[in-house]
RNA sequence: CGCGGGGUGGAGGAAUGGCACCUCGUCAGGCUCAUAAUCUGAAGGUCCCGGUUCGAAUCCGGGCCCCGCAA
């Protein structure tokens, strides 16, 4: 019974670079025959810019699963991969938080064979950074959806969707984290299934598609380190979501200035002290909202600094408004007058 | 050796060659029905090694660690 099941192992090809990927892989690689991984070329990376392989790579490596590095799905490096998934007769490629889009040859080299999992609602958030602007937006329902590949972004037949209810404090970190766990219990089932023929491919309804454009960058749809600057003028519930958005990466930022005497902000009024250079970025790391609805911040980081939390930074950076009962000031002119 | 910033009691920060200071916390005591409130007092510190100097947190050399940029 097992030799049966052997032969009938769907092939199964892996295209991914994030280090979330794992657990996916580890389901493709329990269910079918994983015969292929491509990831992207090793990085130079953080300060001393030492090359660093991606985990999917290193996850190949020490399961024995072949794989293929590129710095592109163009020239040689896309011949190589349309070369390698032709040897080993791939049924499917899965596609999960690529680096890099797929393009028209291996579409059609394999067509119906590259299914992406998208991380939203489709056609909701089509484009780079669908889980941020479920955030953003302050979404109440939010998910994954398992598509057929085509040419235009994110644009092919649905296979399979699977709503998440957010509870309104996910962090994109957090929030990537529980879709790809949510994509890894429900990848193979879809495959398979889809494989017998038993899947009825719904296409998506173009109208009602949305794209997660960069505001800073509008023809882009990843993340700018611009767009993460708050603006102060937006209501407080939307400068927290931000906050969480942009979290871990790029992190909601605002220059110092701007916490002095603000009055979105929680608790007492306070200025600086010489010792923070006003025009400097303040990293705003978490925050909430506190029951005047104004922005509580908890942990936030300045310039050159490891990340603090609130009560730490009044410590060693601010000093407080003195709020004067109206009308002493005129009162101390006065006698300073009549002195 | 990719580029820049930084390391000061338990935490966050001042002090640019001359008595190490501030806010918070900790401990003891006072006040209080009580307290995270308040008052008094105390403990505890310059990342490591070397150099310059009458004198180094501060200047110089080496090391370790942290942050940002970049990817």
């Amino acid at each position: 019974m097992d030799e049966v099941n052997e032969h009938k192992k769907l092939k199964v090809a892996f295209f991914g670079t994030s280090d979330r990927s794992i657990p996916i892989l580890e389901k493709l690689n329990e269910t079918f025959e994983l015969v292929l991984c491509v990831t992207k070329n090793d990085v130079k990376v953080g300060r001393h810019q030492k090359l660093k392989e991606t985990e999917v790579k290193k996850w190949a490596k020490t399961n024995n699963v072949k794989y293929v590095t590129i710095s592109g799905l163009k020239g040689t490096d896309l011949e190589k991969v349309i070369e390698q998934l032709n040897n080993s007769n791939v049924d499917f490629v899965l596609v999960a938080d690529f680096s890099f889009i797929i393009p028209a040859p291996l579409i059609e080299t394999f067509p119906k064979k590259l299914i992406n999992i998208h991380f939203s609602l489709l056609p909701k958030y089509r484009g780079a950074s669908p889980v941020q602007h479920a955030i953003l937006n302050g979404d109440s329902i939010t998910g994954i959806t398992i598509h057929l590949v085509e040419k235009r972004m994110d644009s092919g037949d649905i296979l399979h969707q699977i709503g998440y209810k957010m509870a309104g404090n996910e962090t994109s970190g957090t929030l990537y984290d529980l879709l790809f766990k949510l994509a890894a219990e429900n990848i193979t089932e879809v495959l398979e299934r889809y494989s017998q023929g038993q899947i009825t491919q719904i296409p998506q309804d173009e109208d009602s598609a949305t794209y997660t454009y960069s505001p800073t960058q509008p023809q882009s749809t990843f993340i700018f380190k611009e767009d993460a600057e708050i603006k102060w003028k937006s209501p407080a519930d939307v400068i927290e979501r931000k906050i969480r958005a942009y979290n871990p990466w790029p992190i909601a930022w605002t220059l110092a200035e701007y916490l002095e005497k603000n009055p979105k902000l929680s608790g007492r009024n306070f200025i600086l002290r010489s010792n923070i250079n006003k025009e400097s970025k303040i990293r705003i790391h978490s925050a909430e909202l506190d029951d005047q609805n104004k922005l509580k911040i908890r942990t936030l980081q300045p310039e050159g600094r490891n990340k603090i939390n609130w009560e730490e930074f009044e410590n060693g950076y601010v000093l407080p408004v003195i709020q004067e009962p109206k009308g002493l000031k005129d009162k101390l002119l006065n006698r300073d007058k009549t002195d």
